[in-house]
Formats: C-alpha cells, structure tokens, sequence
RNA sequence: GGCCCCGUAGUUUAGUGAAUAGAACGUCAGAUUCCGGUUCUGAAGGUCAUGGGUUUGAAUCCCGUCGGGGUCACCA
C-alpha cells in the first residue's frame, strides 16, 4: 500500500508537475459498493492537471496501470480513482503478515524514544473505585501500544500517601480500631483503610451536628470540631518527623500496598517505577526557587511564591505558601525533577482525569520555563468521568464502585452466562474459573476501552457481557471458534501451511479479509500517534465482523480443492493471531477455547 | 461570568475534509446450523443540537446560539 501511495505520487508528479510530498496524495480503502481495493481522490489535483476530474482519474490510471506491475487495473467514479491491485500480491502480502508473528509490531531498540507514563495515582485512603480503572486500563494499554510502535517506555505510578486524608484514616484506627488488622478483620488493607477513612467523617460529622445544636453556625462547628483539630495535629507531627506517628503511618500504608498490589495483578497491570509523594513532595521547593533566581517567578511582600502566566493567557499561579510549603503544583515540579534525573525522558504523559485540565495546561507552560525540555510537549492524556446506568457515582452518598468489588462482579456475571448458554460443560473448575475471569474482565475492559476516551462515558455491566455485538466476549469468542477449527483441522490430519502457494485463486472476500489484516500495521501506527486504545478495539472488532462474514460463505473444513482449503486456513490462522495481537495491546486475554 | 471539553438512530457508539453518515443492542421478517442456542441476509429507525460562513466537497474547519459536563482554592 505504502508503495502504490508512492507509485501515485511518481505518476502525478510526472503528469503535471505536482510536489511528490503533497499531503493530498493518500489512498484510502475503496468503498464495498465500488469495484477496486485502493481509491486516490484526484479533485485536489485539477489545479495541475486543468483537466476534469474524470479525465485526471482516467490519465493518471493509465499511468499507473502502464508504469506498474501492481496495479492491475482501474475504473473511475466522478472524481475518484478506483485501483484494483493484482493477485499475486495478495498472497505475497498474506505470507509476509504469516512470517512475521508480531505482525505490525516495531522493534525497540536502546536508540528508540523514551516515553514515561504516568497513571493510576491513588490517594492511600481509599481503595480503587471505577474511575481508576479506567484510569489504569487507558494507561496500560497506552504503554503497550507506545511499545508496540517502537517506543521505550517506563510505566511510573504517583502514589499520594501523605496528607490530611491519610491522617484522617489514622485517626481513626487508633481512637476506635482497637488495634485491628487486615488479617484480624479479614479484609484487604486498601479496605480497612477505606472503612476508617469513612468512619472519621462520620463522627466528624456527628461531632460538627452537636455543636450546631449548641448554637454555632456550620462554619463555627467546623473550625471548632476537636477531631478535625486532631488530624491537624498529626498532619503536623508528621511533617515534623515524628517517630510515633510515622510507625503508624508505614504499617497502615504498608496494609494499603498490599490491597492495591493485589487489585493491580487483577486488573493485569503493572509499574516500572513508583515514586511517592512523601518522598518527593519537597523536591520541588528548590526547583521553584531557581525559577525565582532566573526571574520565571517572583516573590509577594508576604513571602509567597507566584508565577504570572497573563503572558500565556492564564492566571497568576500560587507555587509556595507565605510559610514556605508546598502545593500540588509545586508537588509535580518536584516529581518532574526527579524523575529527569532517573530518566532521560523524551516525552512525558500524565493519564489523568478531565478535571485537571488547567492544571496541565499550567504544568507545561511551568515545566518548559523552568527548563525541562520536554515540557512544552508533554501530553496531559486527559479522559472523562464514568457514570453507571443509575447515575453518577458520589462517594458521599455512597454511590462508589470499587474495583475490586466490580470485577469479582463481571467474573461471576461471566461465569453464569457462561454456564447458560453450556460452556462450562466438561471443564475442570479451574479451567471453568480461569475462563470466567477471562471472560469477565475482557468484558469490563474491552467496554471501556472502545470508546473515546475524552467522552464521558456509561459503564453498563450487563451490556458488556453480551457475546454478542461490539464487546469483548463476542471476540473472544471468534478468536476461540477459530483455534477450535485449526485444532479440528490438525486432528483430522489436515495440513495447515505457513505460506500460502502464489498460484493459488483468490476470491474477493479473500482479498477484503488479507486487506483488512494488513491495515493492522497503520492502525496500530495511528493509534500510537493519537494515544488512542479505541482505534485498535473498533479494528478488532471489524476484522472479526469481516471474519465471520467469510467465514460463513464458506466450508474450510470440507473444501475440496486442497489449496483453497490451505489459503483459508492460513487465513483464518492469522485472523486469530492479529485479533491476539490487537486484544494483547489493550491487555485483554484471548482464550484458545471457551 | 472567564476558560476548556462534549452534543451523531430509542440506547451504546464509529467516523475529525471526500462517494448514499458506518456499526452494535433492542424491534420485525427470513436463511443457515458445515463446530457450540453465539452465524448470516433483509427491513424499519438520522434535517449529525441549531443558525450562518469557508471549500469542488463539511458530522469534521471558522463564527454565533442553545443544551450538558468540568474548572476558575494558600485541596490533592
């Protein structure tokens, strides 16, 4: 394909003199309806040509028909020039897909790119609700896709494990825990922390409702509520350096890592490097005051710290409180810091939600001031809010999903319409449980993934466990069926080729189907260049769709030519392969029966 | 109010300059079952929120309007 974009250039260029690098020239995929696999639009070229968009068509057709053994022949539509491509380089393109087993895959070497992404970032409070898996399945597909295109990438995590909200969680196990634990409450860590946390503004609560009654305003009861004093207190312990409260601090976090460690393997995710904000949270003071040396930023009578971004057609943004501590912004700063002196980044991307926007836009803008050369284009992967059929999750009302509760939920959703429709029948239980969990997080995963990812989007369980339509069960499924008819093909001694013969006939729907497989190598080229994991979950899913429609037309099993029988079973080989490929980018299984 | 994002069949959505806007779920009518209640074909359903503009060509780019969300903290 890439070469017939060539070969069009070649023959414009040489008919009426236009630039070979023109944008314009691109061939896209002839409409079903139209006879001819590649279509060049030729209006943009009637300047040059001072011709009608027919004559142009036809002229520049000829050509190509006369110049190249490629194109075999060509017909025109108004101003669209339809190519036909020849037999022979059908099967050519087939074997080369069948030699190479990561097919559109691009080697990474120690010269590539370096590309770290940032995703997940949870606060030690609480365990991971549904917002962070989409979070964490945009970033780790994100990361395998990068990969993929030939990218070196380090997966990092920002783990917020210091502040009020973690003092709050402390609190209250050691006024009421009576020293529990997660292996005396039976119950992961990030869950024991999460009840504690719940707890707190609970009793914060009755205790503000009390002093109400006693005649003070909210705000009064508020500043005056002895619990909420009590956390300040330990926020400032902490920062302090105290013995006593840090013991406390690592063992309930060290409880909080163990539940998310868990949760991670689960979801299939994993991390290069993790940095924690306790550790880095004043890294960036120092970084914020050579901006103050090289005049990036200025200093207020108070003794705040600020940088004026009018120029930018932004605020003026806080960096360092009058009392010399540090904000969120500063915060990243500092990260930033150390992880250019881990590594030698060429591009950074944040996976955060929507809600930050702004302040990425202000990140950049600092980050490139202060002299980090990739600032300017680092890429805040921003992405929307999940909402559930019910409506929007609110913690306060107790509307939260937690992840770990939604998955077990998907695999027994998927283990019983699994059972229904027999599935499970004959399987050992640990094969029926590790299909279920396949099943089910290919499900949850698959359906937040096809979409985009800058929309807000609604997570319905029962849709995405379907088998059939757009999901991720439908073409786990096909993959399945096709490993099952190879199987069938090898145990009834038919051979299955690994090249197909080059005077073998091929059929139009033979040609569509080894069209679509080699598209694979730009989608995934695309999706790399626009960070976008639903390109390669609607491929997939076309590929499958297009599967199942040759798959119908024909009888692979009883073909009686046997080198027809050979090229659809080479076919239907890498079909499965590209859909595991594909899936495999959005870390989805694809099981070999089911 | 300023700034940012979104608005496509009943629903979930694809398509960011090209041919008659493409699917899926649901609905209706058929076919197939060769490998499994999972396959296929067809029908109905869209003034692409709306009004202008640019272009040979606009869901897509520009301007306005309406509707939804976000953000504008010495929170993270």
């Amino acid at each position: 394909m890439d070469k017939i974009t060539d070969l069009a250039a070649s023959a414009l260029n040489a008919l009426y003199g236009v630039d070979m690098n023109n944008p314009a020239i691109q061939l896209q995929k002839t409409k079903r309806e139209f006879e001819g696999n590649l279509t060049l639009v030729v209006f943009p070229f009637l300047k040059d040509s001072r011709k009608t968009p027919e004559a142009t068509a036809a002229e520049v057709g000829e050509y190509l028909v006369k110049n190249s053994s490629l194109v075999s022949s060509f017909n025109v539509v108004k101003g669209f020039l339809n190519l036909s491509v020849a037999e022979t380089s059908w099967i050519e393109q087939l074997n080369a897909i069948a030699r190479d087993e990561k097919f559109g895959f691009n080697e990474v070497t120690e010269d590539s790119p370096l590309v770290m992404i940032e995703y997940s970032s949870p606060n030690t409070n609480k365990p991971l609700h549904l917002g962070h898996v989409r979070n964490n399945l945009l970033g780790y597909s994100l990361s395998q896709i990068l990969k993929a295109a030939g990218n070196r990438v380090v997966k990092t995590n920002i783990v917020n494990d210091r502040g009020i909200h973690i003092c709050k969680s402390m609190l209250a196990w050691m006024k009421w825990g009576d020293g529990v634990t997660p292996e005396k409450a039976g119950k992961k860590g990030d869950h024991l922390i999460g009840d504690f946390y719940v707890l707190f503004d609970k009793k914060f609560k009755e205790e503000v409702a009390l002093l109400e009654k006693l005649g003070k305003t909210k705000e009064e009861a508020e500043a005056a509520s002895s619990l909420m004093n009590e956390a300040r207190e330990m926020l400032r312990r902490w920062e302090a350096g105290d013995e006593d409260v840090h013991s406390v601090w690592r063992m309930m976090n060290s409880w909080v890592y163990a539940g998310f460690d868990e949760t991670y393997k689960r979801l299939g995710v994993d991390f290069d490097k993790i940095y924690y904000e306790s550790e880095t949270y004043l890294e960036g003071k120092e970084k914020v005051l050579e901006g103050v040396d090289k005049g990036v930023m200025y200093r207020r009578p108070d003794g705040s710290v600020w940088a004026d971004l009018t120029g930018d057609g932004l605020d003026e943004k806080l960096l360092l409180r009058a009392d010399g501590t540090s904000v969120y912004m500063t915060q990243d700063i500092g990260t930033a810091k150390l992880r250019f002196c881990d590594y030698r980044i060429d591009k950074m991307i944040y996976v955060v939600g929507n809600e930050q926007n702004y302040h990425f836009q202000v990140l950049s803008i600092l980050l490139d001031k202060l002299g980090f050369s990739w600032g300017r284009g680092l890429v805040h992967f921003s992405y929307g809010m999940v909402e559930l059929p019910e409506g929007k999750m609110k913690s306060r009302e107790g509307t939260v999903v937690d992840a770990d509760d939604l998955m077990a939920e998907m695999i027994s959703a998927a283990r019983e319409t699994s059972a229904e429709l027999g599935k499970l029948d004959g399987c050992s239980s640990e094969e029926a449980e590790a299909i279920s969990t396949m099943i089910g997080l290919g499900a949850l995963k698959y359906f937040i993934l096809k979409v985009d990812p800058r929309k807000n989007m609604t997570f319905n369980p029962k849709e995405s466990i379907d088998f059939n339509g757009n999901t991720g069960p439908f073409i786990q499924y096909t993959h399945a069926r096709i490993c099952s008819v190879l199987r069938k093909a090898a145990e009834s001694g038919i051979y299955i080729p690994l090249q197909a013969q080059e005077d073998t006939e091929i059929s139009d729907k033979e040609v569509i189907m080894i069209q679509r497989l080699g598209e694979f190598r730009n989608v995934l080229k695309e999706a790399a260049a626009t960070y976008s994991p639903a390109l390669i979950a609607n491929y997939v899913y076309d590929l499958v769709k297009e599967f199942n429609q040759f798959y119908h037309d024909f009888s692979i099993l009883h073909e009686a030519d046997e080198k027809k029988r050979a090229l659809r079973l080479l076919l239907s080989a890498n079909v499965a392969k590209v859909i595991s490929n594909g899936m495999g980018l959005l870390g989805i299984a694809v099981p070999e029966r089911m």
